[in-house]
DNA sequence: TGACTTTATATCAATTTGATATATGTTCAG
DNA sequence: CTGAACATATATCAAATTGATATAAAGTCA
């Protein structure tokens, strides 16, 4: 278990491989951070640093550790997902054409990135086994998403813009 | 577009198609509601129904649907997706095996159920284009992840019990 | 040089969740 | 045939979360 800073944490959220998955922001980290060292979870040590605030580093105490252990043995919550591309896609019909054809495309450059990001993460550092599974877990998912977009632009935007035209 | 009353919208979320990438409680629907019907968004119709609580009825008007067209008119944000299932999995050299193993084979099920679902409901009713092009897009993503669980199931339960005998 | 980005913590209004309250009808096992 | 559980239906609320903003200084780059 590696030490971080409340901004190391969200830093990791959004580059680091298990951000595919984990989501959080600063008005709920910096609380946890600080309710979780009154509870004795976590131990915090200030590093000074010349003009900027000190950072706080955390580590996980051996009771934080038990606790993570004990609050990992339940069934986990469903998966949540939340596309705002994809209910555009289901109203299609409502929107111009070349709008819609245009976020097509800017979703198809997005899993692409996000693919390339995680695959980039899994080069760069030997992972666990855990985080070698929860990689090619999203690898998987994503490029599946990614080759439906590819292989049915065409049909897909070609059969809106005919809808739409025998509507008027 | 049909109409519904808030209970109904619910029940849509939760078991209809679009019910994988879109997600709301009574708790925002009923004030949202609310508030689109004062701002003329929506007009409301009062079934009474003999004991349960009058149901209302609401249906988008001509300015809550040019709204909607204005509102779809932007970039989407990004998709979102949580898994505590793979936060588990992330860390699961820190679970008992025969727990990890029991959320793992609960997960495939889970996905198999919901890739049922949606299947088993763009079945019962043809669909318009952009109801297709989402529920497909659910089945190949939900498939992949399913088929990699499928897959890796021995490998990944049997790894991780090895390193955790290494450690120990 | 001046604008933008990065490091770093923190707070806050607004929104959202998940749970609960209320009331009645339906369904199904024992 | 009864009683428990589930479904219909609206609504509210504490607690959690988001997304934005404040503060402050260093580094980067045109």
């Amino acid at each position: 278990m590696r030490e971080a800073s409340g901004y190391e944490i969200k830093k990791m959220i959004e580059e680091d491989v298990f951000g595919h998955f984990i989501e959080a922001s600063y008005g709920s980290i910096y609380p946890a951070l600080g309710r979780m060292t009154e509870e004795g979870l976590l131990s915090v040590r200030s590093e000074e640093q010349a003009g900027k605030p000190d950072k706080k580093v955390y580590t996980i105490t051996p009771s934080g550790l038990s606790e993570l252990a004990m609050a990992l043995e339940v069934d986990p919550a469903k998966d949540k997902f939340r596309s705002e591309f994809l209910f555009q896609m289901l109203l299609g019909e409502m929107l111009p054409a070349n709008h819609l054809a245009l976020i097509y495309e800017a979703q198809i450059d997005y899993l692409r990135e996000e693919i390339a990001r995680i695959k980039q993460r899994g080069d760069e550092s030997e992972q666990h086994d855990g985080m070698q599974f929860v990689s090619k877990y999203g690898i998987v998912s994503l490029s599946a998403g990614l080759n439906y977009l590819e292989e049915n632009k065409q049909e897909f935007l070609g059969r809106l813009n005919k809808a739409k035209a025998t509507k008027q």
